[in-house]
DNA sequence: CTTGACCCTGTAGTGCACTATAGGGCTTAT
DNA sequence: ATAAGCCCTATAGTGCACTACAGGGTCAAG
């Protein structure tokens, strides 16, 4: 049996974050000991990975508690996951998107500056806005 | 002159909003007429969108408020402006890296799931986490 | 037997960028 | 003159994922 101190250095997250996620409902209730102390199986350090991997996956809390639902819902199908998994993937295409448009709109004014230019003729700010006057 | 409702529809943002970026010191103060209303100068309008404009190239208010501010500095170099231009685009391309490894991560996964596989085996599942039982 | 490291609960604070609410005043049309 | 629709301030709430704090209890070592 681990104490939550073991479970967080183990998890590499803080204790504070372990007892968070119980709030949250990410785990289970632990037992506790004579004297209140959470006493937890091994089996914890594997669901606080699932957390962290499902994280680093870009599911949100909310979504891992809704993945963890259907692990433990013995008729669902493998179907649901799936489409959890691809509306993912659309998300994530979004945002990859979004973020090489910015790139791409930055790079070719970054490529413009010269090295001691006024500020008035930086094509940065002069991109971003050409009417505001300096005031 | 804009009162605060033209202003806000102009720049497609709520009124609160244009209160919030005053309060946050990214719009000057406004003139106020005889009953205390905002009275803002067609420029105004320009500036919200500045402030659109740099945030969906990913600077947050806090960034653009220095942008701002280096607008308003005479003697501000080009060069300042660069560096926090080329700092944003690293940052972009970190977070379009992070966003692949997950695509990346989830593609093959979803591939593999079958129509209607029960949830012991779905792959996407496993995959996250092989030795959570079910409980 | 006391020090320090750990544990407990409950509540509040963080940062971001708003958004909403309460409780009021102004303006314009009918 | 009254109702709709705008405006004002100040404060609180949202969502996310924690993080910190106050005020206490427990436990092993020296």
């Amino acid at each position: 049996m681990l104490r939550i101190g073991q479970v967080a250095k183990q998890g590499n997250v803080g204790v504070e974050t372990v007892r968070f996620y119980e709030n949250e409902g990410l785990i289970e209730l632990p037992k506790r000991n004579s004297s209140g102390y959470r006493q937890y199986p091994e089996s914890i350090i594997k669901r606080i990975q699932f957390i962290q991997q499902a994280k680093s996956l870009g599911f949100s809390l909310k979504e891992v508690g809704e993945l963890i639902k259907l692990k433990k819902t013995p008729n669902a199908r493998c179907n649901e996951v799936k489409a959890t998994a691809v509306g993912k993937i659309t998300d994530i295409q979004k945002k990859i998107d979004a973020l090489e448009g910015m790139k791409e709109a930055l790079q070719p004014l970054v490529a413009k500056c010269s090295p001691s230019e006024p500020i008035s003729d930086c094509p940065i700010l002069n991109a971003i806005d050409e009417e505001i006057t300096v005031n």
